[in-house]
RNA sequence: GCCGGGGUGGCGAAACAGGUAGACGCGCCAGAUUCAAAAUCUGGUGGUGGUAACACCGUGUCGGUUCGAUUCCGACCCUCGGUACCA
């Protein structure tokens, strides 16, 4: 043993080179037993709260998507931390849904045996990034003290009167047993199974946010977002300021009320549409009530979604035999029954100008229904007794008033935004904390008997009768009060629930008396950078911007908004290769030959995409693999050296090994790989080049910059560049080489935390202050500018900096270059842009 | 359709406020080292022409503003993401 043992050691010299795998894992436990990232409350610092959005413990594991945010907060918290900032940074998990449920019917385990898998697999995984969360504050939202807390939330809506049960119809998924969101309805189908989805009513709990309508769009204005997101929650809202106008019935004393946000076309009103089941059907007589009830029904039998492309491509409808009086003229005008109108919006009755709205445009052509233009180009009234040739907005003004006072019209905000469907037929969610006596009235859980444990149950699906999977605890869902027999909610709440308020919980993690207190809210207050992916732009973000604001009405938390500044990552997208017949193949199925790809088995030419990763796709790229071969601070480094954290970047192997390549080098120049002791050329007194040193301190000055506006990928690039330029010293001071190793640890923490222990330094890295650029290396004293003719470049030239426009023009008609150029031309004009460039305008 | 990103070498990408492209990395080529290969190191590398100095062309397309445009303006094409009759 012991000699083969020796001859191996001869055969690898180079016994102490950088291998990843050995430091990470020591620094990671050295972390982990040390507490290095545990964080308290500490009013003598500046606080920064930096967040991930927690991931989804899926079956699947981690893909390389996952880290590219988590990488990003991480450098933002190790480099905050070493700012003098007192750090939150958490994580946690998102526990609750569909899918584990799904896997716990096929499996018969129950779900949270498998969450709990996911959890320490995911756990693991993201432990090997050497990430620098404090772990202590690790939160669960299945976890029945976590859980405890979000129903204690939901018992604040309820009686903030916020919570209501309604009978709606809903995406009943008969495959599924289950009520479906919307957001998860696409085609009609699931859109993770591709199972049919049906109408059906049922008892559900909702969510008033539309009574935050206005609070969520004015909260929007003083958030550090992207503009994009903050657009696309305005949409959501869809806030429309308008009228309301009667349309009396010609022939009853009934009326219908329409919105319109457009009064000053009312001239323009040919007819009216109403939504299938708006109250005047009832009205409908005669002949025409079968067409329009056998419309009305149809109708009501297809999905939202297909009834929208379905009206999308052909307007359909049917005429009610109703009229009604135009309000200002002498009119009658029809009314039509179209699905291209919605219940669910405004009044679910529009009064249709076919001459100026598309919608109605292409109706009244189908129906062959009088168009009328009443505006005309220069934007002034038409063909609108008494409004003629008035201004757009003097004859809205004008309309206005009159309808208002004529005592017709009001005027009224409408909101997109819909009550939010806050319940679920399912059982891997927290119960309700509500149940009913034997009168079927609704009674609330009281807060001491908190939480409402899910019970264990025999079977993860509805019951024979459709009932949800929990009312097959028995024994739980029906307990005797004085009052009588009292019977249990069964729904229990969406997978929004959790997230939409942990970023609180992590504050105060342990505490057992409330979700988290006072004074812990108040010392980390809002988030105040947010990292997660677009596809959360308005469900989650708006959804948990709701919480918020109702807890802050409720005087618990002390911000309006949770998250001051959002940053969505893009996302990372993989090569996946494919036959004729669409086959896909994995990586390791296929091989190049002339840049073109064939499959192993087959030989038969694949074509190539770069698209979403996608266990379909088979381009699915596992971290572990990457950290095996490479390491984590290679990974990490590729992850942010890809290119701006903001876009969609393809996944490319080859390029982890640039990085890779970058940090040996910085191994090497800083080790001696023999002994393992600090390299021979790192030493105490030196004196390095004056380039040396200015690069040194630009790189300190361009890294900090860059990671204040998270630009990683210029920062990585900055670091190669000066570690270039180390090549040509013949030793380096140890006490500026620690700069640099500072710099570097936010990013690649594991191979800088052992650099700066062989380098004798006792404590972490983590710990160390951030360095800053001494401002003498951050201007020269020369600039290069570039002399130009006729706006073509001739030469570059380095000059003194600031010179004058005087000595510009000399250096300028004395360089021979110049003047080699000039074939005896003369010069017109002469253009100095200081420190950049001299341009001559030159004619014969 | 609408809204929002994005089109720059063989590839991922840089470029401050318009200042005269392609930083950094991958790949490729050549050399060193090696019995050889891998690894490592050194140099080169936008295209076309030329031994070369050099010349011309080059940031999706067409046009405009400017001494000067990847950057600003207008029209269009392609692509990715979001959204969907919102009255």
């Amino acid at each position: 043993m012991g000699i083969s043992l020796d001859l191996y050691d001869c055969e690898q010299p180079m016994k102490f080179d950088y291998n990843p795998e050995t430091i990470e894992k020591k620094w990671q436990n050295f972390w982990s037993q040390n507490k290095t990232f545990k964080t308290d409350i500490n009013t003598n610092k500046p606080k920064y709260y930096v967040l991930d959005m927690f991931p989804y413990p899926s079956g699947a594991g981690l893909h390389v998507g996952h880290p590219e945010g988590y990488t990003a907060t991480d450098i933002i918290a190790r480099y905050k931390t070493m700012k003098g900032f007192n750090v939150l940074h958490p994580m946690g998990w998102d526990a609750f849904g569909l899918p584990a449920e799904r896997a716990a019917m096929r499996s018969n385990q129950h779900p949270a045996t498998l969450t709990k898998a996911n959890i320490s697999n995911f756990k693991r995984q993201i432990q090997q990034l050497g990430l620098a969360y404090d772990w202590d504050r690790e939160i669960c939202t299945s976890d029945p003290e976590y859980y405890r807390w979000t129903q204690w939330i939901f018992l604040k809506l309820y009686e903030k009167g916020l919570a209501y049960l309604a009978d709606v119809p809903v995406n009943w998924c008969p495959a599924q047993q289950t009520v479906l969101a919307n957001e998860e309805v696409v085609d009609g189908k699931y859109v993770e199974t591709g199972d049919p989805v049906e109408k059906k009513v049922m008892r559900q709990w909702m969510l008033k946010i539309t009574e935050y309508a206005e609070q969520l769009l004015e909260g929007l204005e003083g958030l550090d977002w992207p503009q994009n997101v903050k657009d696309m929650q305005r949409n959501w809202i869809g806030q429309s300021k308008g009228l309301l106008i009667d349309f009396k019935l010609s022939e009853a004393a009934e009326s219908i009320e329409v919105f319109t946000t457009r009064p000053e076309t009312l001239m323009g009103a040919t007819f009216c549409v109403v939504a299938p089941g708006h109250a005047i059907v009832q009205h409908v007589q005669h002949e025409y009530k079968a067409l329009v009830d056998a419309y009305c029904k149809k109708v009501a039998n297809m999905s939202d979604r297909d009834r929208e492309m379905a009206a999308a491509k052909e307007k359909t409808g049917v005429f009610t035999g109703l009229f009604v009086d135009h309000p200002l003229i002498d009119k009658k005008i029809p009314i039509w029954v179209a699905d291209y109108v919605k219940l669910g919006y405004g009044t679910g009755a529009v009064m249709a100008v076919p001459g100026h709205d598309e919608r109605d445009h292409a109706f009244a052509e189908k129906f062959e229904l009088p168009i009328i233009e009443v505006i005309d180009d220069n934007n002034h009234l038409i063909h609108s007794e008494g409004y003629d040739g008035q201004s757009v907005e003097d004859a809205k003004q004008g309309i206005c008033n009159s309808l208002i006072d004529l005592g017709i019209a009001k005027e009224t905000i409408t909101y997109k935004l819909r009550d939010w469907l806050f319940s679920r037929q399912r059982y891997w969610g927290e119960p309700f904390p509500m149940y009913y006596d034997d009168q079927g009235q609704v009674c609330t859980v009281s807060q001491k008997e908190l939480p409402v444990v899910l019970p264990t149950i025999d079977a993860f699906k509805p019951t024979e009768d459709g009932e949800p999977p929990l009312a097959r605890a028995k024994d739980w869902l029906q307990f005797e009060t004085p009052d009588g027999t009292m019977t249990r909610e069964t729904n229990t709440m969406p997978q929004w629930a959790g997230s939409c308020w942990y970023y609180l919980r992590y504050m105060d993690p342990k505490n057992s008396d409330a979700p988290f207190s006072f004074e812990a809210q108040q010392y980390w207050g809002q988030v105040d950078l947010y990292i997660g992916g677009l596809e959360h732009a308005v469900s989650h973000l708006l959804y948990s911007r709701f919480w918020h604001h109702v807890l802050y009405d409720c005087g618990l938390v002390s911000h309006r908004e949770p998250f001051k500044k959002l940053f969505n990552q893009g996302m990372i997208l993989a090569q996946s290769y494919r036959d004729g017949l669409g086959k896909y193949y994995h990586e390791s199925e296929v091989y190049e030959k002339k840049g073109q790809y064939f499959s192993k088995d087959g030989d038969e030419a694949l074509t190539t995409m770069v698209e979403k990763m996608s266990k379909s796709k088979l381009n699915v790229v596992n971290p572990d693999e990457v950290v095996s071969s490479y390491g984590a601070d290679a990974l990490r480094l590729y992850e942010m050296f890809m290119g701006p954290l903001d876009m969609t970047k393809p996944w490319q192997m080859n390029g982890v090994k640039g990085v890779y390549h970058f940090l040996q080098r910085v191994w090497r120049l800083s080790v001696d790989v023999e002994s393992n002791q600090l390299s021979e050329d790192i030493v105490d007194e030196c004196e390095p080049s004056n380039e040396w040193l200015t690069a040194l301190h630009q790189t300190i000055h361009k890294v900090t910059e860059d990671i204040e506006s998270l630009k990683f990928n210029t920062a990585i690039a900055q670091m190669m560049s000066f570690l270039n330029l180390c090549k040509a010293e013949k030793q380096i001071p140890k006490a500026q080489w620690a700069l640099f190793i500072k710099i570097l640890s936010p990013f690649a923490p594991h191979i800088s935390e052992e650099i700066w222990a062989i380098m004798g330094f006792e404590s972490s890295i983590s710990r160390a202050q951030w360095p800053s650029a001494l401002e003498q290396y951050l201007t020269s004293a020369k600039v290069s500018i570039n002399l130009c003719i006729n706006g073509k470049k001739v030469t570059t030239l380095m000059v003194d900096k600031d010179i004058s426009y005087e000595e510009a023009e000399g250096m300028f008609k004395t360089n021979e270059k110049i003047s080699s150029k000039m074939n005896g031309m003369h010069i017109k004009k002469l253009i100095h842009v200081p420190n950049r460039l001299i341009n001559a305008i030159c004619i014969k």
